[in-house]
DNA sequence: ACATCGATCTACT
DNA sequence: GTAGATCGATGTA
């Protein structure tokens, strides 16, 4: 039995509301069928960013980079920041909105020896905790931008998990809307990004 | 055309 | 704790 063989998240499921679905998706498995094998990780921190929110890339409208988040919920959005990281995220709520969740940090499952491989480190807490580290570990980069997280290379599982006690923070690394609270993550888990 | 800055990470002090 | 990497998107001229 391996992550592959379970059913990925139905496209319904990203078509809730943004913070919801942040939520929702902590303790849900990420999984990429890469030709090296297969890489999985359950989820521990997300965040959310709506369309009317500074912080989110789709606030101010429509350009080439951020044209995944205005479309079909249940894509991939992954951008290119700083020069040198990837970032994935979710696309939710409705076709045309431009909100996602951004999947944060990942506690390694399966593949591990793959993302140790692909992040030159051996220790578990360092292979995915964080956006830019977790997309090296899985090997995402923008040919993965638009993917449909329906399908069968990049998708998201529903194991059964309880995610027990969810934290409520501020979101990481932002300038603008840096009151809100809509970070999430597995109250006491050590493979979040920070505590 | 040029300047600034970013949903980050690493290395170094 | 702080600097530097490094490039695409955006704002100003």
């Amino acid at each position: 039995m391996t992550y592959l063989d379970m059913r990925p998240l139905p496209r319904e499921f990203y078509v809730q509301p943004t913070v919801e679905a942040a939520r929702n998706l902590l303790g849900k498995v990420l999984v990429h069928r890469t030709e090296e094998g297969v890489i999985a990780g359950r989820i521990v921190e997300t965040e959310a960013y709506l369309r009317d929110d500074p912080a989110c890339h789709a606030s101010r409208g429509m350009t080439r980079r951020n044209a995944a988040m205005f479309g079909e919920p249940g894509r991939a959005y992954v951008y290119f920041t700083y020069g040198a990281h990837h970032c994935l995220n979710a696309v939710t709520s409705a076709e045309g909105v431009g909100e996602a969740v951004l999947i944060r940090a990942v506690e390694p499952l399966e593949g591990v020896e793959i993302m140790k491989r692909n992040r030159g480190t051996d220790e578990l807490t360092n292979l995915a905790s964080g956006p830019g580290k977790l997309c090296q570990a899985f090997g995402l980069d923008l040919r993965h931008n638009g993917l449909d997280l329906t399908g069968g290379e990049l998708f998201i599982v529903d194991d059964g998990f309880d995610p027990g006690e969810i934290a409520t923070r501020t979101r990481v690394g932002i300038r603008l809307a840096a009151d809100k609270p809509w970070r999430f993550y597995l109250a006491g888990n050590r493979f979040v990004s920070r505590k």
